[in-house]
DNA sequence: CGGTTTTATGAAAACATTTGCAATACTATT
DNA sequence: AATAGTATTGCAAATGTTTTCATAAAACCG
């Protein structure tokens, strides 16, 4: 009986060339108190000479934890989701977990398929960007009775449980920022925000300020733009091309305030003096970038890691309550903005 | 016997509920055309009505696949590992397989025993970032014969698969682009080259390049700075600040170039008239910076394009030879860059 | 209508591991 | 030296699924 080279070796054959019983190299593996510390050498040198890799599957058959968590994102490709994520997971493997990822590239019926594969591979928690989802997905993960945590929203009402800022807030922020410098005549740009819950909170909070004040913004400036930088871009040219223009411009988020900066560095329209601009997110890069971005903090790294901890806190805990943490929100006034008279 | 509720239903539950075997329900999933319209029918009410998901892990356990594609990265929190890995991301996805992922924070130490956990898991294919990995690295992934393909760098004498493009013809080529322009006077600011076979190709053909000409670069206009714009901004506005000053700067990567680029807009230094700046990468927003970065394109989109496809073409395949595919660069000059009289 | 194919299903073995229980060997106590 | 207790190990059952083989039912054919 020829030993076997290549990593086909099993749990039986570490134990025949440790001459022990497999149970015993599980032992090793599980409870190594439980076993012989002479044995337990035997063992290890058996494993290593065998290349013996243990198999997650087939503990995970035991109702044993998988040692996986689930991260579901819209993409990754963003700086501002590959931030949290890193955070999160960080946090998770230091717990001894691995993630297994997917994206859904902002398909809420998509984010349904990717949910049950991750829960096809029995994934020991469920981690969601955001808390719009389908109601399929919802009651998915409620009748699976996975542990899962929302990242980045903030809702007191949360269907689950989530770790992150108020959207409403921060877009509030910056638009009380703009309006108590005494602008208003005020231009807003942000991304679509069907099924994008972030964006649509902070709209929300933006022109609850600015209905308050008794702001008007006329339709033109008014406008919609992807998470690009080139596209931002050209809609502002667009709008600072035109005979009338704005005195301030609120952004969805940095890489929109991005491309308005960019846009006014090509057409020479001067920040701050000609137009104020304000974004939401403070990403890496808007504190370098020439002039510094004016902007809301939002402590990704800080969410990233806290849901981190409570995912493994929840994996561990088994208990199935609703956790909700806020994160808060700092303005950060750089050099993009500056009062209006 | 009550039917269970939450997500535990097993495939003998789901049997039973059919009025099946549990063979029948295994054969509805596995080889549809096997089963007769009307049982399937049964069955896959049977599977709503209970919410019953299928377990991989107990699939996994009979040599199937496991349907998962382990990807090791540096980390993701960096612009150009996000761009590929989404898109590494999509071309596995597309052909059914879940992204196992995990980061060793550029710890070659580290990325091994990420590797072993991976391989725990049973994934069905490893892909890493980079040429540069331990001797343990390698032996493990040749004795576990697990289809695998490096990401980013292209050599023809790789011991693995790879995917990617040749770093050292990228610093090259910014060399060469700044040495035609008449520069003599040059800088270099590179990442630190420590486990890094990117950066250490660049600087490589950067160097070479230069020997050639016989350019001699004083110590003081070699840096090193990591992957962050503010580092970067920091270092290149220290060296802007003595007395002697070079006309041209070579950047390892975009990341740093922007931040160089800032520290000019800064000080008042302007590119390109009094520095040439060239970066490496073209990441997203180094075109739509003001002024426009000059830089070598490196394909990330097509890399991760390809390097997905070739990935589940070696899962599929079972045969396990080694592929090498190359991937174009091009320059691209903006503004950033001009001649030198 | 009897034989032959085809189609549809079930029974049971196999996969790699964990674990409860039982057995054995050893140590301490009296 | 006998007893009780403890440390160590093995046996066998269990986990959830797939698959091979066998069987039964239906369809076909002359």
């Amino acid at each position: 009986m020829a030993l076997k080279q290549s990593g086909k070796a099993d749990i039986v054959d570490v134990a025949r060339a440790a001459k022990v019983s497999a149970s015993t190299v599980s032992r090793c593996f599980n409870h190594p108190e439980l076993v012989n510390p002479a044995t337990r050498k035997k063992i290890e040198r058996a494993i290593a000479k065998l290349g013996y890799i243990r198999n997650r599957a087939a503990q995970a058959m035991h109702g044993k934890r998988s040692g996986t968590i689930g991260l579901i994102v819209p993409t990754i490709n963003h700086a501002i989701f590959a931030e949290v994520v890193q955070s999160f997971s960080d946090s998770v493997e230091q717990a001894g977990f691995t993630i297994l990822m997917t994206s859904h590239g902002y398909d809420l019926d998509r984010e349904y398929d990717v949910l049950r594969k991750l829960l096809e591979h029995r994934v020991d928690g469920i981690a969601l960007i955001g808390l719009a989802h389908s109601e399929k997905t919802y009651t998915l993960i409620e009748q699976q009775e996975v542990p899962c945590v929302a990242i980045w929203n903030h809702d007191a009402a949360s269907r689950v449980s989530c770790v992150g800022a108020e959207n409403f807030a921060a877009g509030r922020m910056a638009a009380e920022h703009i309006a108590g410098l005494g602008h208003r005549r005020v231009g807003m740009i942000f991304p679509q925000t069907d099924g994008n819950d972030r964006a649509q909170g902070r709209l929300d909070g933006a022109w609850a300020v600015l209905d308050e004040i008794g702001v008007e913004v006329p339709e033109a400036w008014q406008m919609e733009s992807p998470y690009s930088i080139a596209q931002a871009k050209e809609a502002v040219a667009e709008l600072l091309s035109s005979a009338d223009v704005p005195t301030a411009l609120i952004c969805g988020n940095d890489v929109i305030a991005q491309g308005a900066v960019y846009a006014c560095l090509k057409l020479g329209v001067r920040v701050p003096e000609d137009l104020s601009v304000v974004g939401i997110g403070n990403f890496k890069g808007s504190l370098e970038m020439e002039p510094g971005l004016t902007t809301v903090h939002i402590p990704a790294q800080d969410i990233g890691r806290i849901a981190g901890e409570q995912m493994v806190a929840a994996v561990a805990a088994e208990t199935s309550e609703t956790v909700r943490v806020r994160c808060d929100l700092d303005l950060i006034v750089r050099e993009t903005t500056r009062g209006f008279a």
